[in-house]
DNA sequence: CAATTTGTTGATAGTCACTAACAAATGATA
DNA sequence: TATCATTTGTTAGTGACTATCAACAAATTG
């Protein structure tokens, strides 16, 4: 890693600090991008030439994305909701151990905001596409379509997990609610399958 | 219905007419509301009045939402996927055939434009809402939670059987799509609770 | 059918997200 | 060290969106 990428992700990372700050004491719509450059000293242009939008100041992460390996693994040995559901509770787990405080603002704010939560909305759907792409590899019996559709069903669940993770403030884990979330949606999806 | 609300739509129809018309021919960006406002004989305050966005210029539209009603009416007879598959071919395709041109216009228009079908996430999210509140007084064995899951999961197939068919360029029937979508939807499900 | 009240429109001016262009500065490279 | 490639800040611009207000149209009332 050179050193201008590592300037790079420092100076996202001090823009997002400042963002963070202004908006939880002030409001998304009442903090300008200029204030938050002010805020992390550098100008609006950079910010924008880091983040593309006002938005993704916030969306933006750098955990780095072992999730779908992750996932890939427990496919080998579990069908596939129980993959995804153990993936995922071991992967986020990790992501908050790291860095618990910033999880927990980021994911409030974007809960709070609603042009936070629409720009993620692209962020959720790229995820389900190569979510996709790794179960139509990991199990013979799907079709392309099919594991795209299973991969959305299963976006369902992950939203649901962390909306609720977040409407209780954090304060039960987030394994819990994935757990929960995961057991409503496969009863679901049984009580649905028996029934049609 | 008063002579002021007639007006009121009117106009809307005019002003998403000649948008229609410019977005078409130079794509979103290229078109300001300005020259929406101009093409359409009102001012540009008036369109924001009217729309409040320039993407809701398109999202807009005045069918009269019988969809959930029909629904709840096929929810006494049929599963939940079965009912909500019916009501929805029945309705949507009334609104097809009331207005094909203006719904494929408007359809192909929001699959090419990120901008649009990011804009019509919130209108999804609140019938994913009044779907999963139909559905939680439909059937007496979901709770609100589930409910509201199994609305989201059927959303999912909604927009996969709309994307599908703007797809083939909606020369196959809407028809065809749900059904094909809802299928590969039932079988994913049926799959899953066999392997989960 | 006036007279009054209420809601809607267009004109104007302003804020702010976002982009293009260029010159100065800074990290990579030989 | 000298050259090359990127990144930065400055400046100036476009266009989405909002607030204000005066002119006007429509609902309401006597």
């Amino acid at each position: 890693m050179s050193l201008r990428d590592d300037k790079r992700r420092w100076s996202m990372r001090e823009v997002q600090a400042a963002a963070l700050d202004l908006f939880e004491a002030s409001g998304f719509d009442a903090v300008s991008v200029e204030a938050i450059a002010a805020a992390a000293g550098v100008s609006a242009p950079t910010v924008y030439r880091h983040f593309g939008t006002k938005e993704r100041i916030i969306v933006w992460d750098d955990y780095d994305p072992g999730l779908l390996d992750t996932i890939a693994r427990h496919a080998t040995q579990l069908p596939p909701l129980r993959a995804v559901e153990t993936g995922l509770i071991e992967e986020l787990d990790r992501v908050y151990e790291a860095d618990s405080r910033r999880v927990l603002r980021r994911a409030r704010l974007m809960l709070a905001t609603p042009a936070l939560r629409l720009a993620n909305v692209p962020v959720l759907a790229e995820l389900r596409a190569e979510l996709g792409a790794v179960l139509a590899l990991s199990y013979a019996d799907l079709t392309e379509a099919r594991a795209d559709l299973l991969a959305a069903v299963i976006l369902v669940g992950l939203e649901t997990a962390i909306g609720r993770w977040i409407g209780t403030g954090g304060k039960t884990s987030l394994r819990t609610h994935f757990r929960d979330a995961f057991a409503d949606l496969r009863s679901v999806i049984l009580t649905e399958g028996a029934l049609t």
